[in-house]
DNA sequence: AAAAAAG
């Protein structure tokens, strides 16, 4: 009756170990599922809802199925620069996050891992690549560069996974990816995980893959539709003008954690955190136009809570996982209902609840009208919302006489601007002004209790895109 | 058309 553990799939006792460590003993669905499938060498399209635990779903057989020093096989196996196994995310901080997943599942194992991508020096990962690597994790370009420059050598990637794959095997990302899989060897176990996995990938995906299992894990939501239940989902029809206004007013609902906010442009993201950085807020952007450098800084700072809203592109879109992000705002509607899955995914992850609030204006309004539908969420066309509405209020728990800006009284955690941000910085050039306004770091607020699935449902009236009754305890 | 990914 008790729940079955890692070890009772046959997952090796070090990595059980450094499971435990982390505080992970039970397999989620996807990995009960992934397990016995990939340990036995097996190709994989695996397809599981966003925060349900993938990576570990195809990062447990890559690490067990690595050779390390104790396995007699391993004597002539790894050459400098010639890695085990290989995995490819679609940006750059991604590949850094799954790689900090892998090492730490890996340490006891002591596997090592390497992290390889554009936007930083070369020389660091080829000397790295030299001294010897079991598992890489990169993105597409500096892969191929590497490779092509004789550093890299995949002729040994047993196993190969690409992450957000459906991604991956987009128009823009396709021929890097076949020729990265070109040079691993044609008897690889491949897989390739997504929360979204249209039929038309995985019939292209197949091409790649020999028999593959497909593995569906419904999540413990026991429902088909295709966001989580656990999100409670809000559009409003807003006005380009009042959409700041409205952000501004949301960002101070009462129990709100870390919240990202999407726009669909790189210019929109940097003007959003501007303009909430100018009210008060506490507020870093993330686009492709910043310097790796500044990118990494910014999530940091996000991950830290040293600033608690993060103005992103898509390139956040997908697979990011920082705890105790409470609300996504879509500040402009996505493109499709991939990206609406991916991005609303950031919240409400691991048994987590979270709060998903959609900006349409109405030159997106067609483009809503197919996000709906294409995920069935059954509700009529936003209704009109003002900054100021009650509606507004009611729904995301904002107090009484909210501004669209920041008191003066509550701006502590604003006053931690550039200076301290700065101090996350590897290069540690801080300029030694610290400790001037707002003294030592401040926790974002409520950092003590995030929303869990345990914690009381909340009782207002409020309109919600899914039609079912109020989530709290559906587990 | 935009974003991402090599520089």
């Amino acid at each position: 009756m008790s729940e079955p553990t890692f070890a009772d799939f046959g997952v090796h006792p070090d990595i059980c170990a450094a499971l435990k460590d982390l505080g992970i003993v039970h397999p989620f669905p996807i990995q009960a599922m992934t397990l016995p499938v990939a340990l036995g060498g097996h190709d994989i399209i695996g397809q599981a809802k966003t925060g349900t635990g993938k990576t570990l779903g195809f990062g447990i057989p890559i690490l067990q199925r690595v050779a390390t020093p104790t396995d007699a096989a391993y004597a002539d196996l790894p050459k400098p620069g010639r890695p085990q196994a290989l995995a490819v995310t679609p940006t750059r901080e991604l590949a850094v996050q799954v790689a900090r997943d892998l090492e730490r599942a890996g340490a006891r194992r002591g596997v090592r891992v390497l992290t390889v991508y554009g936007g930083r020096a070369y020389e660091p990962q080829v000397d790295a690549l030299r001294k010897g690597v079991d598992v890489v994790v990169g993105t597409p370009g500096r892969l191929i560069d590497l490779a092509k420059q004789g550093h890299l050598d995949l002729s040994g990637a047993r196993t190969v996974v690409l992450d957000e794959a459906d991604e991956m095997l987009d128009l823009g990302f396709l021929p890097d990816v076949e020729r990265i899989l070109s040079m691993t060897p044609a008897s690889r176990q491949t897989m390739l995980f997504s929360a979204t996995m249209p039929g038309a990938v995985v019939a292209l995906g197949r091409r790649y893959m020999s028999q593959p299992t497909h593995i569906r894990a419904v999540g413990d939501d026991q429902d088909d539709s295709k966001t989580v239940k656990a999100i409670e989902q809000f559009v409003y029809r807003a006005h380009a003008m009042d959409k700041v206004e409205m952000l501004s007013r949301i960002l101070q609902a009462r129990d709100r954690g870390l919240t990202m906010i999407f726009s669909r442009t790189k210019r929109t993201a940097a003007r959003v955190a501007d303009d909430l950085t100018e009210r008060g807020f506490a507020a870093a952007a993330i686009h492709g136009d910043l310097g790796q450098g500044a990118r990494e800084q910014a999530m940091r700072a996000f991950r830290h809570g040293k600033v608690d809203v993060l103005v992103a592109t898509d390139v956040a879109a997908r697979g990011i996982d920082v705890e105790n992000v409470t609300h996504v705002i879509n500040y402009q509607c996505p493109e499709d209902e991939k990206i609406y899955v991916h991005r609303i995914g950031r919240t409400g992850r691991a048994g987590n609840t979270g709060i998903a609030v959609t900006f349409v204006d109405w030159d997106d309004l067609p483009r809503w009208g197919l996000i709906s539908k294409a995920l069935d969420l059954g509700i009529p066309e936003p209704e009109e919302t003002y900054s100021s509405s009650a509606q507004l209020y009611a729904d995301l728990d904002i107090p009484e006489g909210t501004t669209g800006r920041l008191p003066k009284s509550s701006q502590t955690r604003a006053g931690l601007g550039a200076e301290q941000i700065e101090d996350l910085g590897e290069t540690g050039k801080s300029s030694g002004r610290r400790g001037q306004g707002a003294r030592g770091g401040h926790a974002p607020k409520r950092a003590d209790s995030p929303p869990t699935r345990d914690s009381a449902p909340r009782s207002r009236t409020r309109r919600r895109t899914h039609g079912a009754a109020q989530g709290g305890g559906a587990a």
